[in-house]
DNA sequence: TAGAGTACTGTTTATAAAAACAGTATCCGT
DNA sequence: ACGGATACTGTTTTTATAAACAGTACTCTA
């Protein structure tokens, strides 16, 4: 669609202001009411403009007769990130490989974003590989979550053990080794907390 | 809201699907039109009781004056079935917890329902006391697939294997003990297929 | 520098639509 | 058997609204 103007954007957001409120959209005087128009007709153009750039309908000699075509878009939901890569941030649009909506009702806590898991890491936990996690985004931790770390650029899902000045990330699966993390010589970066799983295969 | 007579039901509908195609209520003249009454009184009337009853609201004076009060209820999501209770079958209404929106394009099954389970006979299949299992309701299943069965009233999630006339309902941990069936003398009904799981609370 | 698009004011006209008026008939509960 | 609600037909009046007409001014872009 090609770009509005001010304005347009303006008669646009009025339009779907009136649409969410009223149940039906305004007619072209009050439009022109609400944006501090005195003359309908300038308006009209300006419906006209908007009718030709693709926003609305217009329906000719229908009152009201203004259809909304992209309309208002709905919670996209959180964002799915498939890949971590390595040395960049989390939640970068790149990474994103899709938006899903869950009812927030469902968990306990609320979640920010999923991660898809790599690995068998934490299958004791009962996390397998290809499971999505539902993060909520946290900076800090406390020992027996699981949480999503990140260490040199490596980004890693693991149970936090706090002992002082040493963490420890524990993997849940004997097979894999915990990794220790002296806090003062190295950085230890909580991107967020495990607060939901979600596996959508079975088998 | 007061029991709507036939007549206004079909009314309310026409409204909610000059809503839902126009993107605008109708005016009294197309409503007339569309359910085949001549005169605009009588459609009047109807929307004066629609709107004494609740179920609309008109605006004086406004040309498709009509907000729709209880819009069109929303997709509840799956019901979360909690408890299973013995000897009734699944999904009545009293076992219903509450229902939950998940985006359907999440799992790569679809699913009807949604199941808490109880207890760790599936622990090592990743399915832990408390997740909720994303069912498909089936009447059949493969050898393989994690099912929800039904035995002499009991409901239980195990694992499939067929062998001729024998099912075997296996656990996914060493604790519990497989239970065979001999399809010509008992009876196995298959209530669904596992085909997501959703852990709403980690730690 | 000409033209297309934006961004208006202000007025008029035609029509879309609500509202009111004057009726009729049926059904339901008390 | 009576009032009240439903369920209309048919016509008229008033108002709300779209649409057209006649302008002005500014900002881009080709």
């Amino acid at each position: 669609m090609k770009p509005l103007t001010a304005r347009q954007q303006e008669i646009l957001d009025c339009i779907r202001r009136s649409v969410e409120k009223e149940g039906f959209p305004p007619t072209i005087a009050e439009i022109a009411l609400a944006i501090g128009v005195s003359s309908p007709h300038g308006v009209r153009e300006q419906l006209r403009a908007l009718a030709r750039k693709g926003a609305i309908e217009l329906i000719p000699s229908a009152s009201r007769g203004i259809r909304l075509l992209a309309k208002a878009e709905e919670n996209p939901g959180l964002p799915l990130i498939g890949k971590v890569a390595a040395g960049r941030p989390l939640m970068t649009d790149a990474q994103v490989e899709r938006h899903c909506r869950l009812g927030p009702e469902l968990f306990e806590h609320k979640g920010d974003y999923l991660l898809r898991v790599q690995g068998m890491s934490m299958r004791d936990a009962g996390i397998l590989d290809g499971d999505l996690l539902v993060i909520q985004r946290e900076q800090e931790a406390r020992s027996g979550q699981i949480v999503v770390a990140r260490i040199d650029d490596e980004v890693t899902v693991k149970r936090l053990q706090l002992d002082g000045a040493i963490a420890y990330l524990e993997p849940a699966n004997p097979e894999f080794s915990v990794i220790a993390v002296d806090l003062g010589r190295q950085q230890l970066c909580i991107e967020g907390i495990v607060v939901g799983v979600i596996r959508t295969r079975v088998d």
